[in-house]
DNA sequence: GAACCCAACTTCCTATAGGATTCCAAGGAG
DNA sequence: CTCCTTGGAATCCTATAGGAAGTTGGGTTC
């Protein structure tokens, strides 16, 4: 029977490196947020603690390069990157504000197809969002599960529209951004209001589409990370 | 005396690992052209030409997948990456479009220091135009170091407004494109008129600056990009 | 007391070796 | 003649070892 050929697809699809495996575990480490910005990564450290040899950790380690959340510096080794600074920040939404607009606007018109999925993931995220609400009313602590599947949810909104969007080059932008963004996402969420104003925006983005009103969507996208922007700074401000 | 000191500065930055020599012959080779797409690029062969072990070439490879030149699928190896198909050609002009656009956007206000360094950009873009029309219309064969020339200053152009942009983002996904774009050049070059267009454009795009016009420069640039682009389906067409 | 120098340790970097997997070609069955 | 199987060669991938550079702490000199 031909029932069991997605599986193996599956397992083909599956059959990955260790050096892939290792940067998933890195990279899920340094988002995780436990570790000092500025520490040292050392190669034969991590190695060790993985239980593999040096050499794929080092692969993983110029991947990761990418992401922005280690710097190298040659014959020194890698340390984590140091937190974001003001400009670095202010760039960083200049950057993500061009792209998630350039984005929504070439996603609006292949609205037919994206629709769907969008609205599963905005879905989601309500539930997601009205968890983290009720956790925090309760004055109880977030549990970490809750907040990953949250910003799981709000990516997946995200995403949807660059796939839809349809060019693999600003996926992968919007990829490498992606790390430095979740690193942002964790600072923001500090109040209730923070997650029923991103779910609002994302509403309105949602509508325009829906509508097929590409100028409105766009124009919805962009007030949308300049909420983001503004809720940053605020809390960045706050927290500090 | 503190002369000698910019001297410590520059033998400073040039200390670089052995990976990034490799990696930068690799792309040298790469971008010269000579190698078949879709072959093969093994590791171990690489690593006995240029007379060193596996292990940098294996992490030069790592960053050369990034720019798009060489594909990898684990437990196969890499290879030069596929020429550019219509659809793909397509969304690299609209995402380098939303780049250069951006990044003009972001520089105009900030002309006072930029104008100067393209100013003398755009003479050497001159310059080497000139030679090379010289030498198209001789009917003789365009020296390679010619073309080469004349790409590093056409790329010097573009790189000068993204720097005054100010943007490290931008600037990361500009060059992320870079190579991309330089296999590009090297198949629009086909005709003297060609390059008096391109030159034409850019000529527009620095009067705009001068002038102050942020609105004038990003139509300009978006009329250059444009331009290119056009150039480049119709030189693909004839081509092939 | 402060700055400089030096030695030992740690870490990075590169080279080499061996196991696992893939590719290719030759041979045999249908 | 076509398809499948099978053996060997080539290649990728990972592990281990040693040389080179950086880092830290203590001692010395001004």
């Amino acid at each position: 029977m031909t029932t069991q050929l997605p599986f193996r697809g599956v397992r083909e699809l599956e059959r990955r490196g260790l050096r892939d495996r290792v940067y998933d575990l890195i990279l899920e480490l340094l988002l995780e947020g436990d570790v000092e910005p500025g520490s040292r990564l050392s190669i034969d450290t991590l190695a060790k603690q993985l239980d593999v040899s040096p050499t794929p950790v080092r692969e993983a380690m110029v991947q990761l390069e990418r992401t922005g959340l280690v710097t190298r510096e040659a014959l020194k080794g890698y340390r984590v990157a140091p937190p974001l600074g003001p400009d670095q920040l202010a760039e960083l939404f200049d950057a993500r504000l061009m792209l998630e607009v350039e984005a929504t606007r070439l996603a609006a018109p292949k609205a037919a197809q994206l629709l769907e999925r969008l609205r599963v993931a905005h879905e989601r995220h309500q539930e997601c969002a009205d968890r983290i609400v009720e956790a925090m009313d309760a004055g109880a602590d977030v549990p970490v599960r809750t907040t990953a599947e949250y910003f799981d949810a709000d990516s997946a909104f995200h995403r949807a529209i660059f796939e839809a969007a349809g060019n693999r080059y600003l996926i992968s932008m919007h990829d490498d951004l992606g790390a430095m963004t979740h690193r942002l996402r964790q600072a923001v969420l500090r109040g209730t209001s923070d997650v029923r104003e991103a779910h609002a925006e994302h509403a309105r983005v949602l509508d325009a589409l829906e509508r097929g009103d590409a100028d409105a969507a766009t124009a919805a996208m962009r007030a949308h990370i300049q909420g983001v922007r503004t809720r940053s700074v605020r809390d960045e401000a706050a927290g500090s």
